[in-house]
DNA sequence: CTTGACCTTGGTCTGGGCTCCAGGGTTTAG
DNA sequence: CTAAACCCTGGAGCCCAGACCAAGGTCAAG
């Protein structure tokens, strides 16, 4: 029966990296719960709410929100739920990724025509190609190949 | 003289396909002013309102936020500006995006690296490897070739 | 002249993920 | 014992681009 260390809000917002007032805010949100609490009210953590904190901080490097890392770990924590189950929500991420990435390439290929409009750097604003295009309904102007 | 067709706020919204709200709120932000009001202080637009919002609305869809178009809009009717300033402009926000971009495709590239990593849809949860690479500080496994 | 469609200002609300107070209580090192 | 360092709760603020709402004024058609 060794006991385990239990860590305040400061120690682990040291060890994890995470300032105290987002650990008190996923907790909030209820992501994380201290595993018990001082008589004066002070929050005291063990060991899984530091791997818990690492979860919710590589979820949200892949692109997860709060709500959505709330959800993977009431998944994680439900019977019902399989592997697969994690996976597929993995994989909607992954789907919403792309189309966002498609949404800046697309907007990143409007600008690279708007530039490649603009050879002649010297010409005066009331002439200016980017200007006058941003003016107008910018129909597909497809002059040359524009990769990105 | 033919008098120019001024628009009420509604009609010119109809026209451009952008709400009353909107346009008002540009207004606010000092990007778009009416051309006259009426005794009774209803806003009335020409033709210039239309290309305006025209293009505040392509310039939102080349990613530019509010405030960056109000500097674009000060550079077209400033006299020291020339061409090459709107074009470095365009550069720059095509250069913010790349790094979205890259952010967004290093993300993706992290889920495809867990979705790999579980094959075997049918395990239990606490068995999981997707849940257990989230809690682990998930040092480079590259274990395969994966694109993205 | 009335009804309904329009317009006005000024305000609050949203979402996301926190940060930064203020005004207290608690604990610990010296 | 005292001062510093920690902790608590509750609330406000931030950024962005509007949406929405209420209470009222205005205008056109019938």
């Amino acid at each position: 029966m060794n006991t385990p260390t239990l860590h305040t809000i400061g120690k682990l917002a040291l060890v994890t990296d995470v300032t105290s007032d987002a650990i008190r805010y996923y907790e909030k949100e209820g992501l994380l719960a201290p595993t018990t609490k001082t008589g004066a009210g002070y929050r005291l953590y063990n060991e899984d709410a530091v791997r818990r904190l690492r979860f919710i901080k590589q979820a949200q490097h892949c692109g997860f929100s709060l709500s959505e890392i709330r959800e993977l770990l009431t998944l994680k924590n439900s019977d019902a739920a399989c592997c697969k189950d994690v996976r597929s929500v993995a994989i909607d991420k992954k789907l919403q990724l792309a189309h966002k990435i498609k949404a800046l390439q697309i907007m990143s290929q409007a600008l690279t025509e708007l530039i490649a409009s603009c050879n002649d750097e010297a010409k005066p604003l009331d002439e200016c190609p980017i200007l006058a295009a941003l003016e107008t309904s910018m129909a597909k102007q497809k002059k040359g190949t524009a990769h990105d």
